[in-house]
DNA sequence: ACCTGAACACCGTTCAAGT
DNA sequence: ACCTGAACACCGTTCAAGT
């Protein structure tokens, strides 16, 4: 066939159908990718840098639904909340997504320009440098942990001998579906008190 | 060759070669573990559950590390304390393994078991039942997101282009090392503060 | 019950050949 | 520059055949 007269391929159809077949099947190949796309699957690698590549744009994708906006609100703990919130919503929009962009850290320009937006919001409320990068990793790590509890499927809390664990099971009931959210609200309350915290008694 | 007097295979076996490999070289197959044990790759699956199972039996080995007895000491926030550290120390100890191990949360019995206790001290310590699981589930939330910082390369924090985000690199610059103990530390001390406040005004 | 050898479908990746 | 077809090494899994 020989080179088309225009693209039959681009980084962002590719992205989007890896995407499709993420969220419909909870993984992608190179070949599934190329055959959604009507395409010989050698085709895809003169677009993207190998199946690792595509991860990395699959990344950058589910990245850009974080609101840095929410970055420039006051005060400064209103800011990293409202940021927070926002980053975690990006990956529930996808969480079966989730397994395959927390096996590395997003290092995406364009969350790292956030991120300098959030030390530098965290320097002007008047946190010591040492503490600046601890607040922004925790916080991170708490959105990463609770992006990881919704990926998980509902079955996986399903207790199968309950009778070795009544009180898990009782406690497990009375929250049912509201678990992750309620999780990840609770961690940040604690999150966030404790660093105004820190700010106040140094 | 037919079947040996003695077994050549058992899942002890499997398990530690598995591990093995993942420590040694980030990822495991099953050609690789037969190889390594000096057998068929087929002879592996007359003892273990196909990969996903290979998988399963690594997350119990590494649990097997966590130190259930740590949610007998007193008091309640600091058994939960305890217990956050040891089983962070757990994941910690083969960090390759985690992206491999996170991708699905730990339900093994013997897991299982300590959340039936961490239930029961919570009951004990006067948490309201609706509280008891998001406060388990906030601490699981703030392990894991911290393992899988740590699994993280020292690489993926080296800024390429300092100079777009030259507040971030002063943070990191200051941090270095000791960067993902201090955002656990924090955010610990974080949630048992909150947990401790939850208690107290009801 | 446990190991082998062979087979199958699928994957990631490369590359010369075409336009 | 971009697509194809063919190739390669590797993977997960199954199964009949042996003891």
């Amino acid at each position: 066939m020989g080179r088309p007269h225009k693209p039959l391929l681009d980084r962002e159809r590719i992205t989007t159908t890896a995407l499709e077949l993420v969220d419909e099947q909870g993984d992608f190949s190179v070949p599934r990718i190329a055959a959604r796309l009507g395409v010989q699957t050698a085709s895809v690698y003169h677009h993207v840098d190998g199946r690792d590549g595509i991860v990395e744009l699959l990344r950058e994708r589910v990245c850009a639904a974080i609101d840095g906006g929410t970055l420039d609100r006051d005060p400064w703990d209103t800011a990293m909340a409202a940021w927070a919130r926002s980053y975690r919503a990006a990956f529930a929009a996808h969480p079966r997504a989730i397994p395959l962009l927390t096996a590395s850290p997003v290092r995406a320009a364009k969350v790292l320009v956030q991120y300098e937006r959030a030390v530098v919001r965290l320097l002007d409320a008047g946190f010591p440098l040492a503490d600046v990068m601890p607040v922004i990793i925790a916080l991170e790590n708490l959105v990463l942990g609770s992006a990881l509890d919704m990926a998980a499927p509902e079955a996986m809390w399903e207790l199968t001998d309950e009778t070795a664990t009544p009180q898990l099971a009782r406690a497990l009931d009375v929250v049912a579906g509201g678990r992750t959210d309620a999780a990840f609200e609770l961690a940040l309350a604690g999150y966030l008190a404790h660093c105004r915290n820190l700010l106040n008694t140094p």
